[in-house]
DNA sequence: TGCAATT
């Protein structure tokens, strides 16, 4: 439903037709979604800048991908293989050099244990089309990779079902972000697709932590206008990093922002350095007080 | 100073 709010906006702020984004996350898919979506541009130029904003940014665990989708056919669908067997100490780089020369390799992911870190000797490797994976296993299936003890085996992946927790994109606005003083966006942590950038904050979801909750930072944004809306929290915050969620609170009879509003954060970090750059922000003719949020609320 | 929730 909250998919359906951010979808929903989308639509409205840019409406149909035209390029298309396609969004992968990596590392498994969540809810009943299958962890992709497609968003359609009127303006070849706003695609563009969701892509270069977004692709690469960082979502609780998971890192998106933003890119053009690609045309849908039946030359594309089952191009998605499971590798087992891989000596533990190849690498990401390391699996997808060695399948590169079939064909052109969409995603890949290695996968590795919670615990240790160390690899598990299973990846995946999704091609562009189903007959360089074809190739791909004919070939490889059964090798040895250069160095290694043991064969590895190439299939097919199962078809796509797992079950994960949910969560949600942020959109990010379409005005340019820099006139409020937002870092530029993700600059070190753009195609950086490893477990290891995980906040470090996040196992620390103390109940001392101000704004904290389950999911991610709340943030307290005090003194906004009458007439603020949910876009301008968007345009704000987004520069900052990962924002699941935003809400200006309204008089229910009026409809008139009371004054403030929430913005929910992933990363501590992220909302940190947001905090830091927005209090104090000139909004029209209100200076911003902008904090996390604190637990005063029972009633 | 002001910290929600009409899914």
């Amino acid at each position: 439903m909250f998919f359906s709010f951010v979808f929903g906006s989308f639509q409205l702020f840019f409406s149909f037709v035209c390029f298309i984004v396609f969004l992968f996350f990596f590392f498994s898919s969540l809810g009943h979604s299958l962890g992709y979506g497609f968003v359609n541009y009127l303006n070849p130029s706003d695609a563009e800048r969701a892509i270069s904003t977004l692709n690469g940014l960082r979502l609780q665990s998971k890192t998106i991908k933003v890119s053009y989708a690609r045309p849908s056919s039946d030359t594309i669908k089952d191009a998605n293989l499971y590798i087992s067997g891989l000596p533990k100490t190849m690498m990401q780089k390391d699996v997808e050099e060695m399948f590169a020369r079939y064909g052109r390799i969409i995603n890949s992911r290695v996968l590795v244990d919670q615990a240790s870190g160390l690899s598990r000797g299973v990846a995946f490797i999704r091609f562009d089309k189903r007959a360089e994976a074809e190739e791909a296993i004919k070939d490889l299936n059964g090798q040895k990779p250069p160095g290694a003890a043991e064969p590895i085996t190439v299939k097919f992946a199962a078809s796509p079902n797992q079950v994960k927790n949910s969560q949600i994109i942020p959109p990010n606005y379409h005005t340019p972000p820099r006139r409020f003083g937002g870092p530029v966006h993700h600059q070190a942590q753009r195609f950086r697709f490893s477990p290891m950038s995980v906040d470090h904050m996040s196992g620390m979801s103390g109940v001392n932590m101000p704004g904290n909750s389950s999911s991610g930072w709340c943030i307290f944004v005090y003194n906004l206008g009458q007439d603020a809306d949910e876009g301008m929290l968007w345009q704000m915050f987004g520069p900052f990093g990962a924002v699941t969620n935003v809400k200006v609170i309204r008089d229910f009879n009026t409809n008139k922002c009371k004054g403030f509003g929430f913005v929910s954060m992933t990363n501590y970090e992220e909302a940190a350095m947001a905090i830091a750059s927005l209090n104090g922000y000139r909004l029209g003719d209100k200076i911003l007080q902008v904090s996390f949020k604190t637990s005063k609320s029972h009633k």
